[in-house]
DNA sequence: CCTATCTCAGCATCACTGAGATGA
DNA sequence: CTCATCTCAGTGCTGCTGAGATAG
């Protein structure tokens, strides 16, 4: 076995999308293990945190709110409501949807999942100082920004 | 349908992971639409670049330099070899080893595809002056080289 | 015996598509 | 009729695990 064998390819090494995708991934790991710790996933916590952020929604607005496809939120929903964290009625207004709000156990839970978060943003960024982590914050917010606006919005 | 609908809560719009996910979403959505017109996903890009810059290897080599998995370089291998664009042969000195090889027409596809990457890097990087594109990726690497060096290396 | 390599089969998350049923 | 909504089923890419066969 040569010693130099796990070393990415400079041509990587220096690519853009290549550092966002590894660092992503890398981020998503963390994520997805602290999550998993309270036995959830990602988008448990992102239609949490848009229910808490907004209060009670559609369906279809809580996708668009929290970037989650309308197909995916309903079986997301489907994990929620059954571990009552969430409660499904139907719109009284308007027949064809389902009004979904956020519980106390919801609410509670989302407090743990955010702290498990926090804690794994701080390891995510750990070596970065304040100033660079604003600065990158700042990057990717420019990025986002052009690219939500230029490509799909609604969908 | 609210004016208002599609904006993301505050709460993941300043999260770091959140837009690192995000904006690494965006780039592997233009990333693949850009291979896919050559009929080329991620994969096997990355093993043609892997070979073109190494040479000749075997193929966990090849995975471990690529990072890809074992089992997903041997299905692009499959791929690749299909369109005759890497050549597998047992190697001599170790007959475990396949040991690959990139074709002329293996190197030909390579340089498309790189170009057809190259314009997406810079749609990709579209809003930000050089200094800043700069800055992004010292940060980016900062981060991954902090995590590759403190998570699992070799795997 | 133990380890490395190659291969196949399967799972998981995230993102997305298509289609049907219901109701505005 | 058209459109939005909710739902189910299925696909795709990336990343990963387990297990078997082969060979060092």
């Amino acid at each position: 076995m040569q010693p130099t064998d796990t070393t990415p390819p400079h041509r990587l090494h220096t690519t853009p999308s290549w550092l966002l995708t590894q660092t992503a991934a890398h981020a998503a790991r963390l994520i997805s293990a602290a999550l998993d710790r309270h036995h959830a996933r990602g988008y448990h916590y992102r239609l949490l945190a848009a229910l808490d952020d907004t209060g009670p929604a559609s369906q279809a607005h809580l996708g668009r709110r929290s970037g989650i496809d309308r197909s995916d939120v309903v079986s997301t929903l489907n994990d929620l409501a059954g571990r009552h964290l969430v409660r499904r009625e139907p719109d009284p207004d308007d027949r064809r949807r389902n009004l979904v709000s956020i519980t106390p156990a919801g609410r509670r839970e989302l407090t743990h999942l955010q702290q498990a978060l926090d804690t794994t943003q701080e390891a995510l960024l750990a070596p970065l100082d304040p100033a660079q982590r604003h600065e990158l914050v700042h990057l990717l917010g420019i990025l986002l920004t052009h690219h939500t606006g230029t490509e799909g919005p609604t969908r």
